[in-house]
DNA sequence: TGAAAATATCAAGGATTTTTGATACGTCAA
DNA sequence: TTGACGTATCAAAAATCCTTGATATTTTCA
């Protein structure tokens, strides 16, 4: 078995605390039809060169993209694998069963 | 149309950052299989009460769970429409086309 | 009526995140 | 080589989020 650095829980927290901020999803937004080089970003997106660089590092410590270094130009790609493990982890969250199940009258009693 | 009072961004954000906490997706997993009084959660995870209510009023303001108050006892359930956008979102977010479009060369020039 | 229970709210403090401006680093081109 | 460029990193300030303990509110029960 794969030895478990940090619980579900934990990384199903650091996804989601990765995508909720609106810098970065427009960051993300951009990034779907494929690579873009930082300095694209900076054209669209009109952030300070520091303040998109410390998102990117976000998003890459969370494992949402990954980058690649050529020359001078740093390039960054949406990471697939990702957005399967958040939609599994969406899923398992979902209310199961039929809706309004109640469980009023088992506790306080 | 809709009177479009905040961003989808925004909204996007504001639904990940309520999820982006270990102790609410905690209190998710145990509303998963319906409505649970709020004594009930108290008990199972360890928090203390105003840290617990303060947690269930960021769920609550963005639509994850709804409250329902008997007697002296609040019951919270969670809302089935917010995953299904929420998974909506996550689709969008989703890099499209296939696996590493390059765009290396295209800036920069 | 009065006391106790269940929960919400509030204010203060601590912790974490985000922004900003400065600086450092590698790369390229003159 | 030297200088400009693209990017990352750092430190400090600002903003936001979370926890804690105190208090308020509503409801129930003796």
């Amino acid at each position: 078995m794969p030895t478990q650095t940090v619980s579900d829980t934990a990384r199903a927290a650091q996804i989601f605390q990765a995508l909720s901020d609106e810098t970065r999803l427009e960051i993300i937004a951009m990034l779907e039809s494929g690579e873009r080089c930082v300095c694209e970003l900076q054209d669209s997106l009109d952030a300070a060169q520091s303040r998109l660089s410390f998102h990117l590092r976000v998003l890459k410590e969370a494992g949402i993209v990954t980058d690649r270094r050529e020359g001078r130009w740093s390039y960054y790609e949406l990471n697939r694998e990702v957005f399967d493990d958040a939609e599994a982890i969406l899923k398992d969250l979902r209310p199961r069963g039929r809706r309004g199940a109640s469980r009023a009258g088992e506790c306080c009693g």
